[in-house]
DNA sequence: AAAATAACATACCGATCAGTACGTTATTGT
DNA sequence: ACAATAACGTACTGATCGGTATGTTATTTT
């Protein structure tokens, strides 16, 4: 050992990741990176490797804390019906609150890096089958209970409401009236009869 | 008048459109472009302006022939339900065909660019919004047939399929297994009962 | 205290970026 | 035929890109 790392690592890839979600990997330049992170050039590279490898462990690092928030959060109400419901009204809030409208990290990697890179492609697909059976439990859980009705298919409806959550996720980007959105999600939860 | 142009306006503002298709903005150089565009950098500047306006006007022509596309294809099919089925379908053949995942040049733009610049903020929402109008329309004819139940709301399920169709476009680029598209789809479409 | 070592900051690298100046060539109107 | 003009190709601009070489500073081990 010799002298002692002046910069918190977490810290550092965290500020990382803020700055990549909100302008992606190309229009994130290196200067960006070393302004926003608060370290050198080279601090990054002996640290995180090359700019790509930099992103990975940023969006890396948000997939797994996102897909841990996105458990708690629909295991914290006995309505799964209502769990849904609360979890895809936040974030419509969210987007709508805040000024830039960052949407998901994860998504935005798919359209920006997975058509043309196979290790990013197979990344967000991770992520997002991940969630898919995160909902599928949920839904599952309200089956057992009694508030779902039987017959509906528990894993095809958790990918269809995967397939609404980023397809809302996406248009915000585009700042529809909030009764589109709204409007949107009351429909997509009457698929949970 | 004095010399005539070489190049076809149409022609070379279509390759432009497809390349941005593919790689987005950022990635697209001005020497990706003269390349496939085969004209040289001072014709793009004189004829299209800067790239920001090249990428406006690949765009707009790329919403405008979508659009057009989509009304008559909902439009050839006597049952509402069928038409919109067999339209998801073939979005999602496309992508399962073809090598590389181009999915929506419109939705791609929305993630890269409508965050950051109001211009394609509104240009992306506006194209969004006349397809859902589009498929309004297409809805309230299946009511008027009678193939569709007059209780649901029009508007509001082709907002929520708008969302779907954009979640299905964008969730492709990460390659889900078929299932995964094909179930989202059917899920979806009992939207319209 | 001295040698070893790793994190630090500065300053640089060649490559590529978007955009343009400029001289040449071809077509027009007179 | 000739002057005017606009599209053409070449070659260039300053700026910025991702990435690194190098020298300095601070901490640890001996």
């Amino acid at each position: 050992m010799a002298r002692t790392r002046e910069f918190d690592e977490e810290k550092v890839l965290d500020a990382a990741m803020q700055l990549f979600w909100e302008k992606g990997y190309e229009a994130t330049s290196l200067s960006d990176l070393t302004s926003r992170m608060g370290i050198q050039r080279p601090s990054i590279y002996s640290t995180f490797g090359d700019k790509k490898e930099l992103f990975e462990a940023a969006l890396r690092r948000y997939t797994m804390s996102r897909a841990s928030e996105i458990r708690t959060k629909l295991q914290n109400n006995p309505s799964v019906k209502e769990a849904f419901r609360h979890f895809f009204k936040e974030v419509a809030d969210e987007e709508y609150t805040e000024g830039l409208s960052r949407g998901c990290f994860c998504i935005n990697t798919m359209v920006e890096l997975a058509p043309h890179d196979e290790k990013f492609e197979i990344l967000t697909r991770e992520h997002q089958m991940y969630l898919s059976v995160i909902f599928q439990e949920t839904i599952e859980r309200g089956i057992q209970s009694g508030e779902l009705d039987s017959s509906i298919d528990a894993k095809a409806t958790a990918q269809a409401l995967i397939v609404s959550l980023i397809g809302l996720t996406v248009i915000m980007k585009s700042r529809p009236n909030r009764s589109f959105v709204d409007n949107s999600i009351e429909v997509t939860l009457t698929l949970l009869r």
